[in-house]
RNA sequence: GCCGGGGUAGCUCAGUCGGUAGAGCAGGGGACUGAAAAUCCCCGUGUCGGCAGUUCAACUCUGUCCCCCGGCA
């Protein structure tokens, strides 16, 4: 495996992701390829924001609405099939844009991921309805005899994270903890993380704005589409924020107005998050969203540095 | 005008048989290794409508005034 080095566009929902990717494209010759976890939806563009026709005829892009709603995404696999075809860029001549707002799937792919292997669905089940039957209380209390360490990093009401750490030692005999602890960085791998800055303040209008122009966009017709699809609330490809709000108006009769402060409230919410989680990583080179020279020149010399070393 | 019911956190409200008050939501901060647009944790001083009275002590009792919501005129 040869080396590759790859240019990713971080930052929160709505600060100007792929307005700097596609800048970025044309500068450099690139191609983007999506690292967030609910662009890669098909018949849910809109909702998510992915990038619309006329943006990927700018360049190549990859990984962007090719899921059906009910297929959920796994960190790792994903984390493959975006080195894949950051790959295939590569091979082309292209350099490799990775843009997205879910800072676990970019962490998964520059820090790596402990090596642990699929755990069979219905070894999941059977802890999930177990957590959902005896509480999740009661299974932090059995981690806690399995793997200390982790139990403690945990919170006993976190549900989650609690089933994760027993299917995975049901599965393999071993703990989550034994598993971290074999994480390497994958090598031969370089990684510019540009951050487009933003605070919430100032994000906020924005965003309010945004939600307007995707129901301008047709977000409510394209959400009822998608439900006569796949008539499943849980389905994962719902979990985009947006999604319950319109599904709840289409199905509850709850008025526009309410949804579209729900929406935005949620919407907050989350770029808030993103900002706690992109804030903590030191690698990351902030931008303001417009000094689009600044960034291309940042990357330039880093692809510069990574053909000279 | 009269009769009820209210005026307590940004909002909706609870509560104190008199010892200066607490929930939900909103808001703020944080965590994060295969569900991550997910999941989870932490953070509550506010003239308890105004004024006066009783009392060691009033948000709580009394009087009075103001405002809101019903009903009757």
């Amino acid at each position: 495996m040869t080396d590759i080095s790859l240019l990713c566009l971080v930052g929160a929902t709505g600060t100007g992701k792929t307005a700097a990717a596609l800048a970025l494209a044309r500068e450099l010759g690139g191609g983007v390829v999506n690292f967030d976890s609910r662009q890669v939806y098909a018949g849910l563009g809109v909702v998510t924001a992915q990038p619309t026709a006329e943006e990927r005829a700018v360049c190549p892009h990859a990984l962007y609405g090719y899921l059906p709603i009910n297929t959920p995404v796994r960190a790792g696999a994903f984390a493959g099939e975006i080195m894949d075809q950051a790959r295939a860029y590569r091979d082309q001549g292209l350099a490799p844009i990775l843009v997205g707002g879910t800072g676990l799937y970019l962490k998964s792919l520059v820090d790596g991921l402990a090596p642990i292997p699929d755990i069979d669905p219905q070894i999941r089940e059977e802890v999930v309805r177990e957590c959902r039957d005896q509480g999740s209380q009661v299974l932090h209390g059995r981690l806690q005899l399995i793997d200390p360490d982790y139990a403690a990093k945990i919170h006993p009401n976190d549900p989650q994270r609690i089933c994760r750490a027993l299917e995975v030692f049901t599965a393999t005999g071993q703990t989550l903890t034994w598993w971290h602890g074999r994480t390497c960085r994958p090598a031969g791998l370089r990684a510019l993380k540009i951050g487009l800055s933003a605070d919430l303040a100032s994000l906020t209008p924005r965003l309010a704005r945004r939600i307007d122009l995707m129901l301008e966009a047709g977000a409510r017709e394209e959400v009822r589409l998608a439900y006569e699809g796949c008539p499943d609330r849980m389905a994962p490809g719902f979990s985009g924020i947006g999604c319950p709000e319109l599904l709840a108006v289409m199905l509850d009769g709850l008025s526009l107005d309410q949804a579209r402060r729900d929406w935005l409230r949620s919407t907050r919410a989350y770029a808030k998050r993103q900002l706690t989680w992109f804030n903590k990583d030191n690698e990351i080179f902030w931008h303001h969203p417009e000094d689009v020279d600044g960034i291309v020149t940042r990357a330039r010399q880093f692809l510069e540095s990574a053909a000279a070393s």
